[in-house]
DNA sequence: TTTTATCTTTGTACTCGTTATAAAATTAAT
DNA sequence: ATTAATTTTATAACGAGTACAAAGATAAAA
């Protein structure tokens, strides 16, 4: 039921040094897949942890960053989002809601650096945006 | 040596109604391309418009987004960026000095909406990332 | 031309995401 | 046990962007 040391370890294969706040929001990235905002992440582990702070969030996510544990998602004006899923894939965000929804099964093609740019690229990123099917109903 | 009535009638094109402050913002982004933030679009006009306001750039950006004159670039975390030019193309980023570079001369193929992803895609956006030429040097 | 109505610009105040900073708390080392 | 180093926390500050209302400009009506 508890799967702390899981995470621990998933930790510790990035080489961050797991306290109890790094372990609850990397567990929570672990099992919610949905590219949350720093906010969504505080306020779902805010109950639970009532000392948590904003700025550790914060501080953990960019931790997490640096050590190339999650990555930020540069897609939504508003708020920085992350994903622990480092695998080639795109995003599809919603103009009106704001969800952000993960797109696989592209050609691997799509995810390759082009040649002779005169930039030697070191990431790639490919986002859709739309409105989404429930946000459609309305 | 003027063409205020070259982008007097392209902002008629776009059925955008030409006033002296939008007509120098688009006459800015036509010789600028450079993907200017808010900021530099306001800094540049600013000393021959001494009147200009910086609400008054966000408000005609946010005009010439809706009539669909320019497209805003979501690529750099700290600022909106835009871009009157609408054709295929990706963009570059620098990681360190910001600067946003064109990437013409790709694939079309790169810019097709995939299907069946379960959502109706409107806009694609392809990002690249790194450390420009001239920051290598540093 | 005047008057009136509509649209645009401007300045200020405000919101909100993010970072800076320094104190408090925790963990590791001696 | 003491000291040093790391991490967390709260608060303040910063900066991009928006809300709002007054002032200014443009267009329409008289």
């Amino acid at each position: 039921m508890n799967n702390y040391l899981q995470t621990h370890r998933y930790l510790l294969q990035y080489s961050i040094k797991p306290s109890v706040q790094r372990t609850a929001v990397m567990d929570y990235l672990l099992k919610n897949r949905t590219h949350p905002t720093i906010d969504e992440i505080y306020s779902a582990l805010s109950p639970s942890m009532p000392t948590l702070s904003k700025t550790t969030v914060y501080n953990t996510l960019n931790l997490f960053l640096e050590k190339g544990a999650v990555q930020q998602l540069v897609i939504d004006e508003k708020n920085a989002r992350y994903d622990i899923d480092m695998s080639l894939h795109a995003h599809f965000i919603c103009k009106q809601c704001g969800k952000v929804h993960d797109i696989f099964n592209l050609k691997p093609e799509l995810f390759e650096k082009p040649e002779n740019t005169g930039f030697s690229i070191q990431n790639v990123e490919i986002s859709y945006s739309g409105i989404c099917n429930s946000c459609k109903g309305n």
